[in-house]
DNA sequence: AGCACGCCGACT
DNA sequence: GTCGGCGTGCTC
């Protein structure tokens, strides 16, 4: 009796296809869950064997699966299910999901290898003389895939700021600086693909100058001070708040938990107790953290605090070979640890007995490019087929989690005080319609406050969430500013790296430049960024006064990032500008003053979340002042101090903001109250839309109302051109996901055959641009 | 993604 | 008549 089973493909077409197995090899070589090569067409491919007990199917003649690739089931039946499960929200194949989220290694097909070294070609495994000795082999662990162990890709980064001690006459010296200052860290493969091979010449005398540096990743993880810290002590309110989470991390039935703690409160240490008990209990931890740099700590945090633990790091920047280790470790080694990670690790395979995403609420969470996910989705939904908890941290919790603590779905402690004698800081608005900016960007009584800070050694955080040096280039001759030939959107100068950079894209333009509209050469630069704000920092303050800047810009470098908030940590300097990035996570007690340039950045957007974003980054902010012995002060510039949300951003009273905020979503019909879904539509920019955007609307609007969807749109989406695309976008309202997810394949299939057409679906999108 | 099949125009 | 262009559709 033949026996069929399931083969989720992880290349293209993506299918699930029916294979036979094969009657002459031993049924043990198989696994539920294991990678198997099966032949397809005339090639063959990788594939997850996902069901072994399968009828066969009709009409078709099944071929045999050819050999497989793991000796151990890869992907537990929960990981698979847990895939299947996203593939139905997403509305896409299972395999193409997978295919996104593996290392590449893990989904090319494997090289085999006898014992005695000799490729064996996939070919000769389907037949030959060979085959019962291979699977002979196999078994006693002789005959295995190759690990393609790819070596490791040399990366580079710059050493220093511009300008660089070059000649202006070394201009392949000059490019290969440039390059490396507009896309950060590179790969040897990429300044090839962009260069030729005669930029090893260039590259070496760059290596040679020290003006660039070989590093091993992105990167690199801190080393750990103090690795005997084996005890940690908890106050009495972090020791209830563990108490309450060990109860539902013991009770196997899959929960999702709250912990609500002002800044300062202490989150992490009961993230570390609960992580140390849940390992004692055998079960694997998963700690996330919405950007690296914050994992990079969190990574620190944890082996100081837990020495013992098998502690591991992962995010997006690993090289493909660390991936793929990372991977390979995990699926056969099951001994418990911690994987300290961002968003993406929620893609390993292993069983979460606990998940913990610090800082909850932020938006760095959300994937929103290529698949679009939610990590607290999928966090739930692995937590939900080990049985574990779901563990979420914030003092600014998502308006949507809140609600549902608030309602019972989600269990709520809180930390409702700083630990030991730290208090919150006092937050003053300066209203500039007042007292109007007389010193840069900054009120007299704000300046007055700044210098007396620094007067005083102590140290000040000033935000502005806007980086290079001004984001308007405005020409004279013609009076248009400077703007991105994909994004029409106006150019950002960033000065001292003499680039025009569109912060949508990343487009690049020398300066400086000739007008591309009317060659002039009388530029103007308006409205300021951080870059412009340290100049005017560096010429007014007292001579003395250290100043360090803290923003994309600033951490392109491999490392500079964490070197730049250590110095600041040590007291190096009196002075930190930055944009949102030092709002989150780090602790400075040495901070006295926090500034905010522009309250009202953010505020205005077209977006219904703009106002919880902004009371979130603001409380943030505001949040790193007064960490050590002294009181903190908190200054945040206005032009509109009347609105709702400062009032609340003074008394650091997030639930106040969270009754005001949840009303208003309810009269608008907002979630959590519906569902809402962005539907995006682009093409080229120069291609008619007219007729196609017609059609759609037309269709859209007859599809919606049966399927009790409200509509809203399409029209062209706020940026209007992006990329060289032309971008509509309608805004679906519905009670149900299914509903929405109904119209969405409704649009998908209708749109699939035109050309050069692309549509994208976010359900609940974080913003609308 | 490949690789077939298939239906048209330019060549030996 | 045959070679080869790449549009369409399938792969267990």
């Amino acid at each position: 009796m033949r026996e069929f089973c399931s083969v989720l493909l992880l290349s293209s077409p993506y299918s699930v296809l029916t294979y036979s197995m094969p009657e002459d090899l031993p049924r043990q070589m198989w696994h539920v869950g294991g990678r198997v090569v099966v032949p397809l067409g005339k090639s063959f491919r990788v594939g997850i064997l996902t069901d072994a007990k399968v009828a066969e199917p009709e009409g078709c003649v099944c071929k045999d699966v050819l050999w497989p690739v793991d000796r151990v089931p890869f992907f537990s039946a929960g990981y698979l299910d847990f895939i299947r499960d996203l593939s139905i929200r997403q509305m896409d194949a299972a395999g193409k999901i997978l295919a996104r989220v593996l290392p590449a290694a893990l989904r090319d097909l494997p090289l085999f290898k006898t014992r005695e070294g000799l490729a064996v070609r996939l070919g000769d495994l389907a037949e030959g003389d060979a085959r019962a000795g291979l699977a002979r082999d196999w078994m006693a662990g002789r005959f295995a895939p190759h690990v393609c162990t790819r070596r490791p890709e040399r990366l580079f980064s710059l050493t220093t700021e511009p300008p660089w001690p070059v000649r202006p006459q070394a201009t392949a010296q000059l490019d290969v600086l440039r390059y490396l200052d507009v896309h950060g860290v590179s790969s040897a493969k990429s300044l090839n693909a962009h260069f030729g091979k005669n930029v090893s010449q260039p590259l070496s005398v760059l290596l040679r100058k020290e003006l660039i540096r070989e590093v091993e990743s992105h990167f690199e993880p801190d080393e750990v001070c103090a690795p005997a810290a084996a005890t940690f002590s908890l106050t009495d309110e972090q020791q209830q708040a563990v108490e309450g989470f060990w109860e539902l991390l013991t009770d196997r039935t899959p929960r999702s938990a709250l912990l609500f703690g002002v800044t300062g409160s202490g989150k992490t240490a009961v993230y570390l107790e609960l992580a140390r008990r849940c390992l004692c209990l055998g079960k694997h931890v998963m700690l996330l953290s919405p950007e690296v740099g914050i994992a990079l700590k969190l990574h620190r945090d944890v082996r100081e605090a837990l020495p013992e633990a098998n502690v591991r790091l992962f995010h997006g920047y690993l090289s493909p070979s660390d991936r793929q280790r990372t991977f390979m470790e995990l699926a056969d080694q099951p001994a418990p640890g911690i994987v300290v990670g961002t968003r993406s690790s929620l893609f390993l395979p292993i069983e979460p007995g606990l998940v913990i995403l610090d800082e909850e609420h932020d938006a760095s969470f959300k994937q929103d490019e290529g698949l679009i996910y939610q990590a607290r989705e999928l966090a739930y939904g692995r937590i939900t087929r080990s049985a574990g908890l779901l563990l979420m941290g914030s003092a600014t919790p998502d308006v949507k989690v809140f609600h549902a603590a608030r309602n019972g779905g989600i269990a709520l402690k809180r930390l409702p005080n700083r630990v030991g004698e730290a208090r919150l800081p006092e937050v003053t608005l300066v209203d500039l319609r007042v007292e109007p900016p007389e010193h840069g960007p900054f009120a007299t009584s704000v300046r007055d406050a700044l210098i007396a800070a620094v007067n005083a050694g102590e140290q000040v955080i000033i935000l502005h969430n806007r980086r290079g040096y001004a984001p308007v280039l405005y020409c004279e001759t013609c009076s248009e500013p400077v703007k991105c030939p994909h994004c029409q959107v106006s150019m950002t100068l960033h000065k001292r790296r003499e680039l025009l950079l569109c912060h949508y894209c990343g487009h690049s333009l020398l300066f400086p430049l000739s007008c591309p509209g009317c060659k002039g050469n009388e530029f103007l630069p308006l409205g300021s960024g951080t870059e412009r704000l340290e100049e005017f920092l560096r010429d007014d303050l007292p001579r003395d006064t250290k100043i360090l800047r803290l923003d994309r810009d600033t951490s392109r470098r491999a490392g500079s990032m964490q070197d730049t908030l250590a110095a600041f940590a040590r007291q190096e300097a009196q002075i930190l500008v930055g944009t949102q990035m030092l709002s989150k996570g780090h602790h400075f007690p040495g901070v006295t003053l926090v500034v905010v340039v522009d309250g009202d950045l953010g505020l205005n957007l077209p977006d219904y979340r703009a106002t919880e974003r902004s009371f979130q980054m603001l409380v943030q902010v505001a949040g790193r002042a007064g960490r050590g012995e002294k009181n903190g002060r908190v200054l945040i510039q206005t032009r509109n101090p009347g609105h709702y949300c400062w009032q609340f951003v003074r008394e650091n009273d997030y639930e106040g903001f969270f009754t005001r905020e949840i009303a208003l979503r309810q009269v608008m019909g907002y979630p959590p109250f519906v569902k809402l879904a962005l539907v995006r539509v682009s093409l080229p920019f120069d291609q008619p839309d007219a007729e196609l955007m017609n059609a759609f609307a037309g269709r859209i609007r007859a599809v919606c109302p049966a399927a009790g969807v409200r509509v809203l749109g399409p029209a062209p989406a706020p940026l209007a051109v992006l990329r060289g695309r032309k971008r509509f976008q309608c805004l679906l309202k519905a009670d149900s996901w299914p509903a929405i997810r109904g119209v969405c394949a409704e649009m998908r299939k209708m749109l699939s055959g035109e050309k050069n057409v692309r549509i994208s679906v976010d359900l609940d999108p974080m913003d609308m641009l």
